[in-house]
DNA sequence: CCTGAAACCTGTCTGC
DNA sequence: TGCAGACAGGTTTCAG
């Protein structure tokens, strides 16, 4: 389920409690429980030996990445497809699935959920080496109109997997993605140096009014990967196949660009941007 | 540098 | 009911 703001909903109902959740900073971890050892991407023994004892100090999201800062190291947390995380009383029993777990001195755990095992976790004194390839915060006040289409233009590459592109911009995924181009009207296939700077304005404006939108509304739950968002009431284009644009009632047409499911109105998203 | 395909996995849904 | 196939919110690696 988790792109940027899956990932900022969790982090927040991690760090502030809400939406059910309670706080995890100020908790100190007594046990790490590894379930499936396939998901630590760090090694074992560091993570069996100097994880215990540590407190959570703070919780924060960069990209899709959730981090957990402890005293000495911090612990990363990458959900990609089906990943999800609980905090719940140490009573409650494990669940299928559940792929480490992390308990509380006082009485709670964190359980690290994840059906397809795409998911990973990094335990590390230097968080900033695994998140050092990502590109740009979509919020982050340095990347002006200006700033972005330069990135857009000295690229040649198709926009949807540009924007997919973790280097490029941190956080999109498949679903905001197609959003995105929708309300930019613009199409996937369209090269990034094809772009006017207007045009690029008008992508970058659309990137953060569909992110805000997904936090604004705790993310999209789709399937049985649940969240308990509900911006897949608005999808505009995703996963709307054969039902009107909400724009000019054309169908919604269902294509593959770079191996990915993708969601267009063929009238307000030509190939040639205007 | 860019594109497409395959790989990593399990679960759900559709159609025959 | 069973079964094959398509599909799923992500990322990495490799061939061309």
């Amino acid at each position: 389920m988790p792109e940027l703001p899956e990932v900022e909903t969790i982090a927040r109902a991690l760090r502030e409690g809400g939406r059910g959740g309670v706080p995890i900073p100020g908790r100190r971890i007594e046990r790490a429980e590894l379930l499936w050892s396939g998901c630590l991407a760090t090694p074992t023994a560091e993570f069996q030996h100097l994880l215990p004892g540590q407190t959570v100090e703070a919780v924060e999201r960069r990209g899709k990445f959730l981090i957990l800062r402890l005293n000495t190291h911090a612990l990363l947390i990458h959900l990609r497809m089906s990943g999800d995380v609980r905090v719940e009383a140490a009573g409650q029993p494990l669940q299928k699935h559940d792929r480490a777990a992390f308990h509380f001195a006082d009485g709670l755990h964190l359980a690290f959920n994840d059906a397809r095992k795409f998911g990973r976790l990094w335990f590390t004194p230097l968080p900033q080496t695994i998140t050092a390839h990502l590109g740009p915060e979509p919020f982050d006040e340095a990347l002006t109109p200006g700033a972005f289409h330069q990135r857009l233009s000295t690229r040649q590459r198709q926009l949807k997997p540009l924007l997919l592109d973790q280097s490029f911009l941190a956080g999109m995924g498949n679903i905001y993605t197609d959003e995105a181009l929708h309300r930019a009207g613009l199409h996937p296939l369209c090269r990034s140096d094809a772009l006017q700077p207007q045009h690029s304005a008008r992508l970058l404006d659309s990137i953060r009014a569909v992110l805000s939108d997904g936090i604004q509304r705790n993310g999209a739950s789709i399937d049985w990967v649940y969240r308990g968002g509900d911006f897949q009431n608005n999808f505009r284009a995703y996963q709307r196949t054969g039902q009107p644009c909400p724009v000019c009632a054309t169908p919604i047409q269902r294509l593959v660009v770079g191996q990915r499911g993708t969601h267009i109105c063929p009238r307000c998203q030509p190939l040639e941007p205007h």
